[in-house]
RNA sequence: GGUCGCGUAGCUCAAUUGGUUAGAGCGCCGCCCUGUCACGGCGGAGGUUGCGAGUUCGAGCCUCGUCGCGACCGCCA
């Protein structure tokens, strides 16, 4: 029998009662009656009351919060009326007849049990955060969800592969952690963004199903969704095609709710092409748990007497609309503040119209034809109270400017009340199709959407010379709830495609793809299987299974928005002599 | 780097139009209390209103600067 308890604290029942027990953990509270004291005792599982005698133990007027004790006594039914409801052990109590002062506790620096807490001083005392019982819950549902992802993977045959931490530096992409040599003065290594190179290498190397629950580091500013190390479910096949991993993704994702929620998902999830996405959403990440679809309005305008619409329509581009039900009352500052973010998504301004009091109120209606009004009453399905917003521009454009309102609406709605979102309800989509390559104005050349080992589509490939941004691209993206849960692609197995994509697509200099990416290509030429992954970004899950708005509430440790550990004040200073070692000057800080 | 928001007791927040000695709840300390579970009662300590300057007879409140934190934009192949 162990020394410190025989039941945790949320174990005891009423077919306890009689019996001798030890139980050890933190107080939680004291209600001191002077003649009698009552403590919670609390530890990961959960709360027990200890009532005390102080005649019998005076030490227990002395207990304080977070204290650390060990107490013996009897379980005994609480008295007629006294039980509590709220708690697991509410029926039952223990009398204690020993107490033993583990550990004393400094008073808290904030009540444990106070939820909107500075986060600066939560993180600051993580440990005493963790404690609380909301972190103690997602630190443990995180585990679930850990545990399910390996035992689902497990089952369907991977192995799970550790790749290097200390890679080299691939100035693609976003910027790197370096870590300098000591052996090699003026060299650097290069902590990885992802393990994509390594999880390739491993197919050709004949592993077929790798996973890994990678580490991976960024060293970009931060967000609410974005840390500078987070983890990824990273996986790599061989020998598959898109759908045999997407299959593979909605039961692993159906057996991690199943685990962590007990929540059964549907599958297949649907599969939207990127464009499709785009015309009806806005976003490559649709949140198709509102409405509020986008409406194409071009043919309408053709003809329009309304020459800014009517315009755009002449030089190819589109008019597109949203409905935007029962905010024909949003006031002048919520219209302001709309025409405010419709500019910063690049429009040039709002065109709008409210449905208000039997009649169209807009500055714009007066140019529309009773034609071109009943296309827009029947199209938009415009009722008493709605709220229309146009965007007119290039279709790239339009699209994007209304998904960005539609999301920014769709969350002012939230807070007035005009809208509201079930808990329980999981909209897990596949985008797909996205062009393989965009063209960058800025450097005049083609970019890879995705990354560069991203294959092509191949009925598309003819069009890999002549016109690189009608290639669709094998990629895919998990979105769920309008979140990028991860993406990944079917890769490029054979050598004199990748070849070909760096050096003539990319444009990337033969000797700077040989250097950076040689190695690669070389690996593909000793008969690299066909495959294809996906990397899941685990903290986002998390946090959607949890219900938080941050990814912080499911990191035990994590950085705030300035990536700083505030608990142990990192990043710090080093000694000379580190630094010397290194071969390392660190420059003065420009005045 | 930019925009916006916040900063008052250990914590969460108040403080009328710029007006007396900056308050409350929780927590903390002391005393009392045998059925509480947000225990209760009495008493007490605790403040450079982030920091600095300015306007004013007078600033927690207005202005400017600065620092800290957060959200977003840029960035994140």
């Amino acid at each position: 029998m162990s020394f410190y308890r025989t039941h945790h604290c949320a174990e005891l029942r009423r077919t306890h009662a009689d019996g001798d027990v030890t139980l050890s953990g933190w107080v939680a509270s004291r209600r001191d009656h002077g003649g009698l004291v009552f403590v919670d005792l609390r530890d990961r599982e959960g709360l027990t009351q200890v009532v005390f005698d102080p005649k019998e133990l005076p030490g227990a007027h002395a207990l304080r919060s977070e204290d650390v004790v060990r107490i013996r006594g009897r379980v005994a039914p609480r008295p007629p009326g006294t039980a509590n409801p709220k708690l697991a052990t509410g029926e039952i109590e223990v009398h204690a007849s020993a107490l033993d002062v583990l550990n004393r506790s400094e008073t808290p620096p904030w009540p444990l049990d106070e939820e909107n807490v500075n986060e600066d001083l939560r993180l600051q005392y993580r440990y005493l955060d963790l404690r609380r019982p909301a972190m103690t819950k997602n630190l443990r549902l995180r585990h679930a969800a850990t545990s399910a992802v390996r035992a689902h993977l497990d089952g369907e045959g991977f192995v799970e592969v550790e790749t290097p931490m200390l890679f080299k530096s691939t100035p693609e992409g976003a910027r790197e952690y370096l870590v300098p040599s000591r052996v090699h003065p003026g060299r650097f290594y290069a902590l990885p963004q992802s393990p994509q190179q390594f999880k390739q290498l491993l197919m050709v190397a004949g592993i077929e199903r790798y996973y890994q629950m990678a580490r991976c580091f960024r060293d970009e500013d931060l967000r609410a969704d974005r840390q500078p190390e987070f983890t990824q479910v990273d996986l790599e096949m061989s020998f598959i095609e898109r759908e045999d991993l997407y299959r593979l993704i909605e039961e692993l994702m159906q057996r991690v709710w199943k685990t962590a929620l007990g929540a059964d998902l549907s599958a297949p999830f649907p599969r939207l092409s990127f464009r499709e996405a785009m015309d009806a959403f806005g976003t490559d990440k649709p949140d198709r748990r509102y409405g509020m679809r986008l409406t194409d309005l071009t043919e309408t305008f053709r003809a329009s007497a309304f020459k800014v619409f009517a315009g755009v329509v002449a030089t190819g581009g589109v008019v597109k609309a949203i409905n935007v039900k029962g905010f024909a009352d949003a006031t002048q500052s919520q219209m302001d503040a709309l025409t405010e973010q419709a500019k910063a998504a690049g429009a040039k301004g709002l065109a709008w119209i409210k449905a208000e009091g039997g009649t169209w109120k807009s500055p714009i209606v007066k140019f529309f034809n009773d034609a071109e009004k009943a296309a827009l009453a029947e199209r938009l399905q415009i009722e008493e109270g709605d709220l229309i917003l146009f965007a007119a521009d290039s279709w790239l454009s339009a699209c994007e400017t209304l998904g960005k309102l539609r999301a920014a609406l769709a969350e002012t709605l939230q807070k007035l009340g005009k809208l509201s979102l079930p808990k329980d309800v999981w909209d897990f989509l596949w985008v797909v199709d996205f062009p393989l390559m965009t063209f960058d104005a800025a450097s005049q050349r083609h970019v890879s959407t995705h990354h560069p080992f991203t294959a092509p589509v191949a009925e598309d490939v003819p069009l890999l010379k002549t016109d690189p941004t009608k290639v669709r691209g094998q990629h895919y993206d998990l979105v769920l709830n309008g979140v990028e849960l991860g993406g990944g692609s079917i890769r490029i197995h054979q050598p004199e495609v990748q070849r070909m994509i760096f050096e003539d697509v990319l444009k990337i200099p033969k000797d700077l793809s040989d250097s950076r990416f040689g190695y690669l290509i070389r690996a593909l030429g000793f008969g690299a299987p066909p495959h294809g992954g996906i990397a899941l970004g685990f903290d986002r899950l998390c946090a959607i299974l949890c219900g938080a708005e941050s990814i912080r509430e499911v990191i035990a440790f994590p950085k705030n928005a300035k990536a700083q550990d505030l608990m142990t004040d990192s990043p710090g200073e080093v000694e000379p002599r580190q630094l010397r070692d290194l071969r390392l000057q660190t420059a003065k800080p420009q005045p």
